[in-house]
DNA sequence: TTATAAAACGTACAAATGACGTTTGTTTTA
DNA sequence: TAAAACAAACGTCATTTGTACGTTTTATAA
């Protein structure tokens, strides 16, 4: 870590989905920008933004995310995925939306490489952050500085897609889980409706959904059966299915 | 257009993916790079890149993508897809890979925002561009510059998942094809051999596959039924299924 | 002991897929 | 002019997968 490229026109934002097992609901964290005026101490901004930050010299786009991530949850190894580069030359030239950076005024063009990540809300530590950072249902998101509104429906359309074809929905449940749980994920993350018996059926045949000699403890109700899932499993069985689904 | 920005470290890159309809390839538009040393002529580097150039200072990213891709083939109006940013702070830093942009040294960090373009090659007229650009088969590539290798192979990654969940293989055809016009491009692009009666059956069974009241002319055996793609049905029909593929 | 409610299993049918064989129709050649 | 050649187009069937439900099991709580 060194210092800022000078007059540096790069960043990273992350978008950061948590996903919270007791309200299984998926959520977004965001952090608070609240900015007055020099003069009159009028209220200029009183919204909320993705956290981003600008790439150090020597540092990869890739670890810029990851220290972002760091800097405001202390989370490393979370599921990383750049998903999109936004730069249009005006994405910061709203009156109110003036970036501030160590107190001097930034308001010419940026390109953001926006990331987001995958968490689970139960491990971010919120009272940790020197942030006003907080957690957001990503259908009751609030009013959103820059083009960040933008960059977020992005990036959840981008996930809902990435979590039907890749096993991504396990970075956002505990090593065992029941069969459930997943259904709850996925529900969550798509805003849709599973039948539960089809489900069940379709993961319990998977070969790296791996039942263990387990149950849930403490639950009121009949315990459910609790499973693991193999990376091992999923890469070496994995091959390319081409099905042309158009 | 404007001037580039001073000292600008963001540029956009183009994947230039070429259909030849005669040979049924998949091909990618290089440009030669060719450069000898200043004191003793000795070649410094001479291989392949891909095109590129800094953005204008009021100019959107994508608006880049598109300028490049014109200066370069002639065409506007092609599907496009910004599928990736490459910044890792050493990827122009190699001996040989100094970048001279109207006499200057040019090696410091930049940011490249990568776009794939999907042509038909017959509508690029490789005569009419000043540069030295030439069509290689995706899976015959030539030496080539910085990281542009790795960027072209992620980027025919890219392509390959995109073309299984959406119809953009039509983009490669003409307005009139054959069932196994359809069946070449995606053999060429995903490189495997597909079932051709169970193609058939699968693609004419799609209302928005449309016959038409022509067949080919000019073949020496039967002719086949022609057809047209409709984005308007394929647009109103199409509601995301929201199938689990893991 | 029984009621409760989630977990887990089962059934029936429709639709899609994969692996083939067969027929059709146009052009070329014998 | 008939036959050969060959791609286009159609057909069959077993298997898998998807969809829509009903039923049984089981641990806990009343």
């Amino acid at each position: 870590m060194t210092e800022l490229i000078k007059n540096s026109n790069i960043s990273v934002d992350c978008v950061v989905f948590g996903y919270d097992t007791n309200t299984k609901s998926l959520n977004l964290l965001l952090i608070k920008r609240y900015l007055e005026s020099e003069t009159d101490h009028k209220v200029l901004v009183d919204d909320y933004v993705l956290t981003g930050y600008h790439i150090y010299e020597h540092e990869k786009l890739d670890d810029a995310a990851t220290r972002v991530l760091k800097e405001l949850t202390g989370l490393t190894n979370q599921y990383k995925k750049q998903f999109k580069a936004f730069g249009d030359p005006d994405r910061l030239r709203n009156e109110k939306d003036i970036l501030w950076i160590d107190n001097e005024k930034f308001n010419f063009r940026t390109v953001t490489i926006a990331y987001y990540f995958l968490v689970k809300t139960e491990d971010v530590d919120l009272t940790h952050n020197k942030n006003q950072a907080e957690w957001f249902s990503i259908h009751q998101l609030p009013e959103l500085g820059f083009d960040h509104k933008k960059i977020i429906l992005e990036a959840y359309e981008d996930l809902k897609t990435k979590c039907l074809a890749e096993p991504i929905i396990f970075e956002l449940l505990p090593n065992k889980f029941t069969i459930n749980d997943v259904q709850d994920v996925y529900e969550s993350i798509l805003d849709i409706e599973i039948d539960n018996r089809n489900f069940r059926r379709k993961l319990i045949n998977k070969k790296y959904i791996i039942p263990l000699d387990e149950k849930q403890i403490g639950v009121s109700k009949k315990p459910a059966q609790l499973y693991m899932f193999s990376k091992d499993v999923y890469d070496k069985m994995y091959e390319k299915n081409y099905l042309i689904n158009i």
